[in-house]
DNA sequence: AACCAGGACGTGA
DNA sequence: TCACGTCATGGT
């Protein structure tokens, strides 16, 4: 068993099931969940149930870039209470409206932009399963939001690699401090592949494990000096 | 009152 | 390719 395989075993361990994406009109979504063993959905991996819901992890996916999950939950709560968290009632959205229901994420005026390029190509796609490529052509969307589109959206076995998975990784010494995005997804990747050979459980893998790393970032990992506490860094340095 | 948050893009070396 | 500035609100 790899390091990084046995991350995922002590992180599942100590958090459990994080059941993610998050979706607002889910009952069991606590937006309040903060670094807690709680998950959102967990061990229901019946998401995205429909086209709305892919939908959704696609828009919550482009306005959570640099920019915390509960903004976002404001921001699709404000679009969703004009019915608007959909292609056709987004699409008919003027500008400025948008700008407004978005305003709590921040960058709103991109961002209100990259929707709006978005939604012409998630019409155009009439239901099919994006190619990553395709995915990063439209403007606004880079490799994490692709691999999180992909993966929480479209269950798609990409691993999304951001900023607290960089920070933990390197904090642990697995990785250099200048490795790339891709250098990173494929470390990851390649090592869960040697210890998973069922496709179903490496999704669910990639699902879970992502999510975990983001719950154990909040806790140890997001104010400097890093890694104060943090039980990983102290078994494996 | 700085600092950070589940990044992406444009620009000039 | 790479380093850097820009985009912006909201919480701690």
């Amino acid at each position: 068993m790899n390091k990084i395989y046995q991350i995922y075993q002590i992180l599942y361990k100590k958090y459990g099931p994080q059941g993610w994406w998050p979706f607002i009109n889910y009952e069991g979504t606590n937006e309040n969940k903060q670094g807690s063993a709680q998950g959102y959905h967990p061990l229901d991996y019946s998401f995205p149930r429909d086209t709305d819901e892919v939908f959704e992890v696609c828009i919550g996916s482009i306005l959570t870039q640099n920019t915390s999950f509960a903004s976002v939950v404001k921001s699709l709560h404000a679009l969703n209470s004009r019915a608007a968290l959909r292609p056709k009632a987004l699409k008919e959205m003027d500008p400025d409206t948008l700008k407004l229901a978005i305003r709590p994420s921040g960058y709103y005026n991109q961002k209100a932009l990259y929707i709006r390029e978005f939604l012409s190509f998630f019409e155009a796609l009439d239901g099919a399963v994006p190619s990553r490529k395709e995915l990063l052509a439209v403007r606004g969307i880079g490799e994490e939001t692709a691999d999180s589109i992909l993966l929480y959206g479209y269950n798609q076995p990409e691993f999304i690699v951001d900023a607290y998975t960089k920070r933990i990784l390197l904090e642990l010494g697995m990785i250099d401090k200048k490795a790339r995005y891709r250098d990173i997804k494929m470390f990851i990747q390649e090592s869960l592949k040697k210890n998973i050979k069922d496709e179903k459980e490496l999704l669910r893998v990639y699902q879970e494990y992502h999510a975990l790393l983001v719950n154990h970032a909040k806790l140890f990992y997001s104010k400097k000096p890093y890694a104060k506490g943090c039980f990983l860094k102290e078994q494996f340095r």
